[in-house]
DNA sequence: CCAGACGTTGTT
DNA sequence: GTCTGG
DNA sequence: CCAGACGTTGTT
DNA sequence: GTCTGG
């Protein structure tokens, strides 16, 4: 299986879920955005990149996945982009490490009339911590090893009960490094997405011009 | 009742 | 400006 | 998320 | 499928 540098929605992503059967643990390959199993065209996936967990437990689109179809999403890092002026400046962010993590996901199982059927996921949001503030004012949900099991409880269906895990990750948990801008195009799916560049200047904090 | 949406981020 | 595609 | 298209008629 | 708006 080849590394990938640069996902993009509608991609396959890896994720593990609870088999609906047995309740072990199982592999899944999900495309980016969900496509609720309700949707009639699975271009809603665009939309549906990011849930935000404040509020997914009664969005139409998430609150039967939030229930019934927790998913983890592995990664060793992700990319946001910090807006300076006019310009976006990307940023990777990793573990100090660069041991994997789990995004918290949902997801959803939609056919078509015709025959054709989708797995897809979406990534929770919750506000940014102070690490991530700078760059972005949201991150991911990343769910600890101690709740894996919790998350992926099927048995566990109260929002009430899983609010204490949609939380911002700890302020030591990512470094960030900008990055090039080669990762703007999906079609640039290579290593070089992640080598760090030289810090980017500090936007001008002079005001008043007057526009 | 039916029709239409169902979402997030970021920017102004 | 807004939508679609990757 | 960003990049790139944004359209029709007619022909293969 | 379910909720909201009219």
């Amino acid at each position: 299986m080849k590394a990938r540098y640069n996902i993009a929605p509608t991609q396959p992503i890896a994720a593990v879920r609870a088999n609906e059967n047995s309740g072990n643990r199982e592999l899944a390959i999900f495309s980016w955005g969900l496509v609720p199993f309700w949707a009639k065209e699975p271009s809603i996936a665009h939309q549906l990149l990011n849930a935000r967990s404040e509020t997914a437990a009664v969005k139409p689109a998430f609150r039967g996945p939030m229930r019934h179809h927790r998913c983890l999403i592995p990664a060793d890092g992700f990319y946001e982009w910090k807006a300076i002026g006019g310009q976006k400046q990307p940023y990777y962010i990793r573990r100090p490490d660069h041991e994997p993590f789990y995004f918290a996901g949902l997801f959803d199982h939609w056919g078509s009339p015709d025959g054709s059927e989708i797995e897809s996921a979406t990534i929770l949001t919750t506000a940014a911590n102070d690490f991530m503030t700078p760059i972005h004012k949201r991150m991911p949900v990343i769910i600890p090893e101690s709740q894996y099991d919790r998350w992926l409880d099927p048995k566990v269906q109260q929002p009430a009960k899983l609010a204490d895990l949609l939380r911002p990750a700890p302020e030591d948990f990512f470094i960030r490094k900008p990055v090039t801008p080669l990762v703007n195009s999906v079609r640039n799916d290579m290593p070089e997405c992640i080598m760090p560049t030289v810090e980017p200047p500090s936007p001008p904090n002079q005001l008043g011009f007057g526009f």
